[in-house]
DNA sequence: AATAAAAGAATGAACGTTCATTTTTATGTA
DNA sequence: TACATAAAAATGAACGTTCATTCTTTTATT
């Protein structure tokens, strides 16, 4: 128990300076030296809880978009109509990028560029599930317009990770009126307008 | 005159392959000596026409993002009606990353990361200015929401970015039904409803 | 005492860049 | 025009460094 414990929380330092080293330099110009430094553990330590580097990050990258994906279907509900449950979940995805900008910007930097392998990227895009049923009950309830899912996500959730990077360099603000602003964009690009 | 042909050629040639090596592998993962086989040269040749690696990317980025914005209003007038105006130049952008993938997803690749400097990117965005004055022209004319441009954006042109990836997987096609139907989800996400 | 975990030093490969040299092009001279 | 010379462009090999990974030794746990 004591040193199963004790790994647990290595790995989690391992993954966490992961996080940090990646958002900040990207993966290629992260050593493994520096993660391990960061971590407070020796580099061979690493080859001990992950088979290699590429497997260092994939495996980082599942569990951040896992802790994503749950945040985001929280507090949703199939009870909920389409308009309200993709309010709930929108808003939802939308706070987890202000609170865990950490987080939300390494999702951001893995899902626009090779480094993760396909197969893991597959992987973390499984759990988003409940948002494409959502739009198919939509679809056929004739409130949400009837095109591709990919345009769907394209135009209501991808907009976020723009904002967040700009919000990152300090040029914009994602703060709460904005949020309504973007809520607004959102919906309505997707929505059938009477 | 013959030699300095001879020159460009060249240059045009290791530009061209940093683009497509970069698409395939990312920045860090394209070594110079591949660099130099795929445009026929030997590596110490590039530091003739580059300082650095990072030198060679930068002014990559800066040639496809100008030859990008060259294409997105080449069409447009300042004549337009702001509704005319939007769609002719959304649709140049479509068009260009339907027409010049290769170009397209390279500079997707370097926005969505660290790989170009700052000052780079910035001397890119500069030439965006006649969309920016149209939104603001569509504001005051009450036409456009009044809300910060980089929701508007985001919102409206950013989206084409994610669509593009997920065509060069193959899981999604952007074809010309697909593009009225997108075209219509940034126009509405934009413009005000009454 | 035996085993597992961790550490640090060592290794070998890969890379960006430079150097010494060769090849090509331009220029001057008869 | 034919040749010699200078200048420029291009090259392949070499250098120094960095990095992921492994090996051997030490430390901690049972």
């Amino acid at each position: 128990m004591a040193q199963l414990k004790k790994s647990i929380e290595k790995r989690n330092a391992l993954i966490e300076a992961t996080i940090m080293l990646v958002n900040n330099s990207g993966f290629h110009a992260t050593p493994m030296s520096k993660i391990a430094k960061m971590a407070n553990v020796s580099p061979a330590t690493i080859y001990l809880y992950f088979d290699n580097k590429q497997d260092l990050v994939n495996k980082t990258y599942i569990q951040v978009k896992e802790a994503y994906t749950k945040y985001a279907f929280a507090t949703y509900s199939t009870e909920m109509s389409v308009e309200e449950g993709f309010e709930n979940i929108w808003k939802r995805i939308a706070n987890f990028k202000l609170k865990e900008v950490k987080n939300a910007l390494f999702l951001a930097q893995c899902d626009n560029s090779p480094i993760i392998d396909e197969s893991s990227k597959e992987e973390g895009i499984k759990h988003l599930q409940p948002l494409l049923t959502l739009w198919e009950r939509g679809k056929s309830e004739g409130i949400i317009k009837p095109i591709s899912n990919y345009l769907l996500y394209a135009y209501s959730i991808n907009p976020l990770s723009f904002l967040m990077i700009n919000q990152k360099k300090g040029v914009f603000q994602l703060d709460n009126s904005h949020i309504e602003d973007a809520y607004n964009c959102a919906w309505n690009s997707i929505r059938i307008i009477n």
